[in-house]
DNA sequence: GTCTATAGTCTGATAGAC
DNA sequence: GTCTATCAGACTATAGAC
């Protein structure tokens, strides 16, 4: 029987998973302290650990909390729709979650360059099914000549590619194009280039 | 007046090089201890300071050594070539590097993720100037009309996102497919994706 | 050139007053 | 719930013997 979170207690938890994101986003787990957390969060160390009882545990919580923000775009995915659309749409939402979510993309990026080892269960399970139904799908059109004849994972590989490169590498697209509005160009860009891929 | 390093010189920092590249690529520069360098370069953690510095001596000599190696690829992009051949086979040499080089790749990959601390400064510099001198090749390719009329800078960010995705984020690749060899139908897909791309 | 020993600092986490 | 004080361990780097 868990008492229900007070206000304070709903308002301290979200600031310091925000500044948890904010943190580890940037340096990765092990490069990130939880001093530069709390002072991020407003907070003092020892309290931070009031309401975490570690710095793993603020980790996989906003892990576990992304996950599903992050299989959403896909989820949406509809197998009764028109193929070319459908898969336009999905690298469209990918690409403003590159733009609106550069941290969350970042933190994920940054996990699993380096292994994964928080969420390699995720990424086996709940991933792999989610990738697998909307293969399927994809497939599917493919056969049915909808589409070209292409590999659906790979086709769904090269989404997730061209989409979270604008974030996860975004100070590279920076210093290469001298710009403060990358997105601008890499969204007519990437319709091009899915609308190609997809051509027969 | 330096002397001339002896052979044991050379062979220790050699093997302090692969340990820091095993070490560095996998947990990035915070991540990664001194300790483990030392165990994998098989030698005393003060022995490793007496062939570098620091930590940050031998992080930044990787860093130094491997963008050249990076750059190759895209320097051999050869404007009087056939427009078609010569971005598809920068796109096979790429994608050879993530398959035989995977820890070269992770090793940058978390320096931008990062936010290049180490290396901002040859991105807007050596990277840039490259990417630039290239991205007017293809332009000049495009308003030819050999190839279709693509904006080259972000073509080129196109072909670094799909091709280094194989490395970078390799558990997860593997995760979804459950293969041992993501790469037999990559290639494939990718020549395929990038020929799509370029079709007028 | 390589080692042991250790200095000095940082980090995750806890104890206990208020 | 929040704080000060602090511990134990890990970390980078150095000193000095051999």
């Amino acid at each position: 029987m868990t008492k229900p979170p007070t206000r304070i207690q709903k308002r301290n938890r979200a600031a310091i998973l925000t500044a948890g994101l904010d943190v580890f986003s940037q340096y990765g787990f092990r490069g990130s302290t939880l001093d530069q957390i709390a002072v991020a969060a407003g907070l003092s160390k020892p309290n931070l650990l009031y309401y975490f009882p570690s710095k793993d545990a603020i980790y996989t919580a906003l892990l576990e909390r992304l996950l599903e923000t992050w299989l959403a775009p896909l989820q949406q995915m509809n197998a009764d729709g028109d193929p070319v659309t459908e898969i336009l749409d999905y690298t469209h939402r990918k690409l403003e979650m590159s733009r609106d979510y550069p941290r969350e993309s970042r933190l994920f990026a940054n996990e699993i360059v380096q292994g994964a080892p928080h969420i390699a269960d995720h990424l086996s399970g709940e991933l792999r099914v989610l990738v697998d139904e909307k293969a399927a799908v994809i497939q599917g059109w493919a056969k049915a000549g909808k589409i070209a004849d292409v590999d659906a994972h790979h086709l769904i590989f090269s989404i997730w590619a061209l989409t979270q490169h604008y974030a996860d590498f975004d100070v590279q697209v920076r210093a290469v194009l001298n710009t403060d509005d990358p997105f601008a160009r890499a969204g007519p860009f990437l319709d091009h280039a899915v609308r190609s891929i997809l051509r027969r």
